[in-house]
DNA sequence: GTCTATAGTGCGATAGAC
DNA sequence: GTCTATCGCACTATAGAC
C-alpha cells in the first residue's frame, strides 16, 4: 500500500518559515533554506504552497490568526473595561518588543519589503493593520472616547512607533515611552481612562 | 592629451540609486538596473562603489546629509522658538508622507530589509535616527521641557508611527493624527509649547 | 534538475580631449 | 595620432524559484 501523507507537514513548514522570515526578512530567506530546515522535500513544499509568494501570504495569515488569539487572552481579564483593554494591548506590544525573540513587526516589515500593493503578503499585512486600527476604534467607542476614530489613529501612531523604533533602536530607545504616551492619548480622548481620579 | 573624466558620475549614480532604492527597496533593485538607468558602465560603477553594500551605505549617508539641510531650512524661520522648530519639523515629516513621491522612510525601511547590525547601510540608518532623536532632545532642553529625554523618545514614537503607517496605510490613515499627537506630547512636557495661552 | 537572475571581474572597442 | 576614461559585452560563480 501507499505511504500515508505525514500530518502536520504544512504546520511544520509554516513554523520554520515564521522563524526564518521574521528573523531575517522574507527576501533574505530562500526556499532551499526552508527545505534544509524542515527536511521536507521540494516537491512536497511546492505541493503545500504553490509559490513563495503564496507561502508568505499564508505565513502572514497564520500569524494574524495567532495574534488575535493572543490579543484576546491579554484583553480578556479586562472585560467590561475598554480603556483597560487598550492599555493591556499596548502592554502586550511593549512586552513583545522587549523579548529577545523580537525582530520587528512582520506586518510593517513585510509591507516595507514588498511595495507592490498587489503582492499577497502585503495585502494580508495591510488587512491585519487595518483590523487592529478598527478594533482600537471599537474599543474607543466602548470607552466613551470623544472621538474614537482620532484616538484609534493616534494609538496606531504610538504602536507603529513602538514596533519600528523597537526594532531599530532597541527596547530602551523610544520604545520605552510607548506606555506613557499611550496613556497620554487615552487621557486626551476618554473621560476616565484608567484608574485615574479627577485631580 | 587624454580624455577627461566625466564629472558628476558619482552623483548621477547616487541619484538613480536613490530613486530606485527608495521606491522599490534595496533588495529589489539590481546593479544591472542601475547601469541601465544611468548609462554608466559596469566597470565605472564598481570603481565608484566597490560593492552594492557600499553603494547602499553611500546612498544613506548622502540622504542623511540632504535631510539635515532640508530640516535646517524648515526650522530656520523658527529660530529662538524651539517648540516651534519641533512642530515645524513634524509638519515637514507630515508633508513628505503626503507627497506622491513618498515610499516610506529609507532609514526605517533599510533597517527592516537588513537585520545584520554590521550591515553598513543599517549602521548609517541607525546613526541617522539616533541623531534625529538627540536633536529633538536638544530642542526639548531649549524649550524648557520637564524631561527632554522622555519627550524626544515620545516624539520619535510619533515620527516612527507617522512614517511607517504613512507608507502602509496612506497619508489619510493614522498619519493624519501626527500633528495633533505631537502637539499633545509637546504640551505634556513644555511650559508653553506653541502659541497656547492658559485657559 | 532547470532556468533565470544576481554580484562582481575583466577585456576589447570606442569616444573624446589634446 | 596619442592617450585615457568610459562603455558594452562576455564571463564566472553563486543563489534564486520552481
Amino acid at each position: 500500500m501507499a505511504r500515508k501523507p505525514a500530518p502536520g507537514t504544512r504546520r511544520r513548514i509554516l513554523t520554520a518559515a515564521s522563524r526564518l522570515f521574521s528573523r531575517q526578512g522574507v527576501r533574505a530567506v530562500g526556499m532551499q533554506q526552508l527545505i534544509d530546515e524542515t527536511g521536507v522535500g521540494k516537491s512536497l513544499l511546492y505541493r503545500e504552497f504553490a509559490s513563495k509568494d503564496e507561502l508568505v501570504a499564508a505565513w502572514i495569515r497564520d500569524s494574524d490568526e495567532e495574534w488575535w488569539k493572543a490579543a484576546a487572552e491579554v484583553t480578556g481579564p479586562h472585560q467590561g473595561d475598554p480603556a483597560g483593554q487598550i492599555l493591556a494591548l499596548l502592554g502586550f506590544f511593549y512586552e513583545s518588543v522587549q523579548s529577545p525573540e523580537f525582530y520587528g513587526c512582520i506586518y510593517y516589515n513585510t509591507s516595507s519589503e514588498f511595495r507592490d500593493p498587489q503582492y499577497p503578503g502585503r495585502v494580508e499585512s495591510v488587512r491585519h493593520l487595518r483590523r487592529l486600527r478598527d478594533w482600537l476604534r471599537d474599543l474607543g467607542i466602548l470607552a466613551g472616547a470623544s472621538d474614537a476614530e482620532d484616538m484609534a489613529d493616534a494609538l496606531m501612531l504610538v504602536i507603529g512607533g513602538l514596533l519600528n523604533n523597537g526594532e531599530v533602536l532597541g527596547a530602551d530607545g523610544p520604545a520605552r515611552m510607548a506606555m506613557p504616551t499611550a496613556e497620554l492619548v487615552l487621557r486626551q480622548y476618554c473621560p476616565a481612562p484608567v484608574g485615574a481620579g479627577s485631580a
